[in-house]
DNA sequence: TTGTACGCGTTATCAT
DNA sequence: ATGATAACGCGTACAA
């Protein structure tokens, strides 16, 4: 019972293995009820070809992959299941693996080329910056998905990358609070990755801020816990408890992630603060939960399903040829909800 | 440059395949140094093994399988979570791999134990009454995580089955919100797979009624849309919205899962209503969510963490023949929290 | 239309 | 300690 083989199948059927073969495989060099015969012995026999067999032999798999560093972040979610449906529709294959924090991703891309024949790979998540001399290994396209490229890095052409500018996009916010009046805005930001979404966000705020003349105020800048999910609500709301703890002076408080702002606006109810009428919170990404929590959260909000289509129609575009690698940046936009107001 | 094999690693340091295998695989009986040279011209000739031809021969992989049916429901990203980490620490390898509506998970599963050579597989979602000739096929210790037991099944020794009892918990639910007064009580219910779980917290909540002798009003069970994910909050959005304009007379919601109740609540406010002044709205699941949501949802919180790893050392234990197959009943826990109170 | 035989890249067995 | 070689299960020229 154990471990049937395509010979088995070949001897119980009382023909060859490549008979076999060509049943499995639609070829059309078959006589209809020989097939039929074969297919049915099959399926009575519960027979399923190894699949590591074959991709030894086939070269022309249609398959790509996503790797997706740090599930911890919701708004993967909505990106994969766009992706997935994508994909389905140009008849490709995907797999999906998720890569661990302390793995690198590059490395993991280059076992499963190997192994599935891929012939392209979408990053989602991780750093957005990587050593060329692992990103030339690669030797199929592949493109960085909502994930920022860094500036002058010549070896461009060798990938796509696909996201909005989250720095600039970061900075609109922040110019945002500080046009309703705001001065002293905290911010909640992922710091343990060096070369993070969050660092970039950061940034914007600093951008922001200083075109003003106005000093950043380090006290501001609050570091979400780093042994917790990095954009969970709960990372947010002990962030916020912590803060408010230190009875620092502010009147709103930009999350960079629309998560971390649910979990602060928690901290806030509990405080006997009101939003927005006592402070103003402001999140990132414009993730479902946004539209559904009280008060509905202001955020910026990136254009998902259009990213990630792009992202699919792209990769298979420059798999067949059909196009170039491009360096693609999406417009986000600042949506204005309950969660921001005028400072008392 | 295409497509490097270990004969072309062998050839370049002037070796057999064979030395470089037992370099590649930490075998024992090799010169350190000679390991260290095949080692040195492999990263530098960036070469990695075949992971097809290396599963054609090999038989020892420590490798389980984690299947996901319905990336939709979030409550599934912390059980996964968890099942990772576990597995992990067992030093056990793991893929994932989601499975479209319209796929059966069975079949997927039989063609990644082939693939894979995997030694057990984990179930997330999908339905949980399966075609007992089905299951014979599968020919790995395999478990049920989170889905409940159709009763009667006599093959039960072949498999195992971690889950909280639906029916029995989401009438607890019910009765608690009949305790407090509530009569007329809607529940917001996924319909569409016939032998899903919404089918049985259904269930539950027609038990609950008739054993007060209360006549269920079919109005009041709200099937939730089938083109949107079933376990959205807009979905719970939309249903509630449609719900209310009907005027049909209510003073609960039970929503079966605490997405589908965030979107329900959003709804209620945006009708004037006040939760739980003038609706109560129960959910399920015991999500992040419930808690930072405000008014934080009542719900029945499911033991994540305990299952999950309950999930993996049992499969674990089944491999290495260390213990048999079981059905484990969790018990979950009713959670009162702010949105539930008294009727008017 | 069908069957035979070889090769895919790797690991395991057996000599050396 | 090392190298040659036989599987592993499948697809596919090529022969029949």
């Amino acid at each position: 019972m154990e471990e049937m083989t395509i010979k088995d199948v070949a001897k119980k059927c009382g023909v060859g293995v490549s008979t076999v073969s060509r049943a499995i495989n639609n070829h059309p060099d078959i006589n209809p009820e020989t097939k039929k015969m074969v297919m049915d012995v099959i399926r009575q026999m519960g027979y399923v070809p190894n699949n590591s067999a074959r991709n030894l032999k086939r070269v022309d798999a249609k398959c790509i992959a996503v790797l997706i560093k740090g599930i911890t972040n919701p708004f993967f979610s909505a990106v994969i299941q766009v992706i997935e449906a994508e994909v389905q529709k140009k008849k490709y294959a995907m797999v999906m693996q998720h890569v661990e924090a302390y793995e690198n991703e590059l490395e993991v891309a280059l076992e499963l080329i190997k192994e599935k024949r891929l012939r392209g790979i979408i990053f989602l998540g991780g750093t957005y910056y990587h050593d060329p001399k692992q990103l030339e290994k690669l030797n199929v396209p592949f493109v960085f998905s909502t994930i920022g490229t860094v500036q002058g890095d010549e070896r461009i052409r060798t990938y796509s990358n696909i996201a909005v500018d989250d720095r600039v996009e970061s900075r609109k916010m922040v110019d945002y609070l500080l046009d309703l009046g705001h001065r002293r805005i905290a911010i909640v930001v992922e710091g343990t990755a060096a070369e993070s979404v969050g660092q970039l966000r950061l940034e914007g705020y600093r951008d922001a801020l200083s075109a003003r003349g106005i000093d950043v105020d380090e006290n501001l800048i609050l570091e979400v816990r780093d042994k917790i999910d990095p954009y969970s609500m709960e990372n947010g709301y002990k962030t916020m408890r912590e803060f408010l703890a230190t009875e620092t002076e502010f009147t709103a408080v930009f999350a960079i992630a629309d998560f971390l702002a649910v979990g602060v606006c928690r901290a806030l109810y509990e405080a006997g603060l009101r939003i927005p009428e006592d402070v103003s919170v402001a999140g990132y990404d414009g993730i479902p939960i946004g539209k559904f929590y009280t008060p509905q959260l202001t955020t910026i909000c990136q254009p998902v399903e259009a990213m990630a289509k792009k992202t699919v129609t792209l990769l298979l575009d420059v798999i067949s040829g059909k196009a170039e690698h491009e360096h693609i940046t999406f417009p986000a936009e600042l949506i204005i909800r309950e969660s921001t107001g005028k400072p008392k």
